[in-house]
DNA sequence: GAAGACTCGGCATACGTATTCATCTGAAAA
DNA sequence: TTTTCAGATGAATACGTATGCCGAGTCTTC
């Protein structure tokens, strides 16, 4: 493949080597005469400038011009200025792909965001979202680039990753703690992959995990409706099944029940996944199986919106006779109506220590699990006087 | 040029060759003879394994490694078979960065997303979300990569992307037709920069733009809604100001309203930017204008969401007294109470759309600008009795 | 049995950057 | 004036992959 940008460039150099360093510095005045570049003088985009181009345009060698922009106190700062003079002319930036070769680091995390039961494109999980959002945006505080892919259960690309070097990390969200997954995250450890798990801190959980303090989070929002003088609690979302995050919310859902002596009744728990329809469901069983109840914690904002949704149909209030609160403030939940209470996550936190904490085990630091507090937000769904 | 690249291990085939092929097959057997290879001897990430390596233990040349993992028909299925369970063995992956760099591209595109009005980390625009999400399945689809990051107005690190190798081409969303931005997107042209934008597709506009086709939006939410025998039909949402995304939906409201001889009243049309508190106020400056309507079509969801808000508050019922229809489809508008009619934008082909047509862009192929259609959807907040 | 065609695989090298080592210049010290 | 030393820069090279070119076999064919 005959190309002429780049060799001839650099055969040009050589040629030039041979005769001396002062051959380079006439063919500089001569060539560089004009107003316009040499490159420029070619047209529209004839490859990208290197630093070969810088250094034959400024008169120094390859590397100096590397020396220089990459700041080495080994060049004068006449040289500087000058190499970054003509740098800036040509537009010139540095190949990542060439700069990530030789540093044997891509300086990329990436983001994996597993989605489990929908499969459809619109319906991203609003809570992963504005993760995503405060992931990237500390990955950019950091001057990393952060590459994002939804993955399929099935394919295992995510091993490809770091170990083709296209990122130096993995942030890990929405993998559950299946027995699939398990050995998967074992199989990443094998391979002395970095990453990060967004999820349920668990002890013995592979890998390290960053989450919300669930179990506080479930607390906290039992002990705000029994404030509210409510006393038969009803819980919606899965506390059995594989989801340790919902399970660690009922686990709090029920100390306050148990602090404040409020009895536990096992009729007034539904299990459902986090959805706007399996939240309707539950809430529906819920009303067929004709226990009392005065509230409802939904494992979820959308399980929570559901459930309002059902009540509404059986002409039952929110908030005067059935208190609702949520989990994750999901943006819907302060446009719902009324707006929903929940207990919020602090995605802006989250995203950072996950960040910092993939950083610190990329650069061999210690690093360590996290449990991050959770926010109880007071709007309408709960029947206190305050919010919106 | 005297070039010894491969270092050691280069050194040392070289030697081998000297001798023979032989040599390297009975090296083979002395050192891979127990089931550790020796990369794994050495305890722990030892250096991912590269092509040299798999060459080693297979006893063939790295060019040929090489060209037995992209298929070539060069080499007998006999070696390739050897050098697929070797590499698998190891466990090895192209190391991208080097790929990258003998390709001259990186197999990655950009999608940058610029955020107006709030700087908030949580309070993402819902509608750019949904593109995200289809945007990365394109790009998987395809083979690509994605970066995404959230820029900020002032910075120009946008131009880097392209021009440092980390992606082949930009996405751009959320890019206005400002004056500040028509300049930039000016310069991406001048300096070749393959880029695609979401956004209104006009004329004058720099560079190729995909985007729906927003006046047929706002005139089919219009004519639903006259369908519905609604004849007092206010607008929500800035028809005059710099968004021209907004101003064709005006431009088809007023259309439908023309055709079905229906007078439009310019005391029925307020201003308003795309979130849930300007709506509100828009509605509330339009209930204090004292002018009779029963219909409101909101420029975007989060508009017509705020609107409800007011309404409900001005104890107006939605739907009985005023239609409510809003834009986007964003999640929140189905789990709205009612739930909102509006016209979709269809982002999973937008998503493919702005993939392919800048892949074409940057494989030199024809592309050109796109309109998508919109589809109108009906819940309950207009009042026609289909919808959940 | 020899000549040509065909298969397969190795050698050299390019991609663009960053670093190590060697070299050169000039100034300070002897 | 010579030696020494430091500062500045250039030469060489590595990072890992992919491909043009060429050589060494093998098979076919007359």
């Amino acid at each position: 493949m005959p190309r002429s940008s780049g060799g001839a460039r650099t055969e040009g150099l050589r040629a030039a080597s041979l005769i001396g360093v002062f051959w380079i510095y006439t063919e500089l005045l001569r060539e560089g005469d004009g107003p316009v570049s040499h490159e420029k003088a070619h047209g529209r985009v004839p490859g990208k400038a290197t630093s070969f181009d810088i250094a034959y345009q400024a008169g120094v060698s390859q590397p100096t011009v590397s020396r220089a922009l990459r700041g080495s106190p080994q060049v004068s700062e006449e040289t500087r200025k000058r190499v970054l003079a003509v740098a800036q002319q040509l537009n010139y930036k540095v190949d990542k792909n060439a700069s990530n070769l030789r540093f044997q680091h891509s300086n990329t995390l990436a983001l994996l965001i597993f989605e489990d039961p929908t499969p459809d494109d619109s319906a991203i999980n609003p809570f992963f979202v504005s993760m995503l959002g405060s992931v990237t945006r500390a990955c950019a505080q950091r001057g990393y680039d952060l590459l994002v892919s939804f993955q399929q259960q099935s394919g295992n690309w995510h091993e490809e990753y770091e170990d083709s070097r296209r990122a130096d990390g993995l942030i890990l969200l929405g993998y559950g703690d299946y027995l699939q997954y398990r050995i998967r995250l074992e199989r990443l450890i094998g391979q002395g992959t970095h990453f990060v798990r967004w999820g349920a801190v668990q002890p013995g959980q592979p890998g390290l995990s960053i989450g919300s303090d669930n179990c506080q989070g479930g607390y906290e929002a039992a002990r705000h409706l029994i404030g509210l003088r409510r006393r038969k609690l009803a819980f919606l979302g899965g506390a059995s099944r594989g989801c340790p995050e919902f399970l660690d919310r009922y686990r709090g859902f029920l100390r306050a029940l148990a602090e404040a002596n409020v009895p536990a009744t096992p009729a007034l728990q539904v299990d459902a996944i986090t959805t706007e329809a399996a939240g309707y469901a539950a809430a529906t069983e819920l009303l067929a199986r004709g226990v009392a109840f005065d509230a409802i914690v939904g494992a979820s904002d959308l399980i929570a919106l559901g459930a309002m949704r059902a009540l509404k149909e059986h002409q039952i209030d929110v908030p005067t006779q059935v208190s609702v609160v949520g989990f994750d403030d999901i943006p819907a939940a302060g446009l719902a109506n009324p707006p929903l209470t929940t207990i919020a996550q602090n995605t802006r936190l989250a995203g950072e220590v996950l960040v910092d904490t993939l950083l610190s085990q990329i650069r061999d630091q210690p690093a360590e699990a996290r449990m991050l507090p959770t926010r109880l937000v007071v709007r309408r769904s709960c029947g206190a006087g305050a919010g919106p």
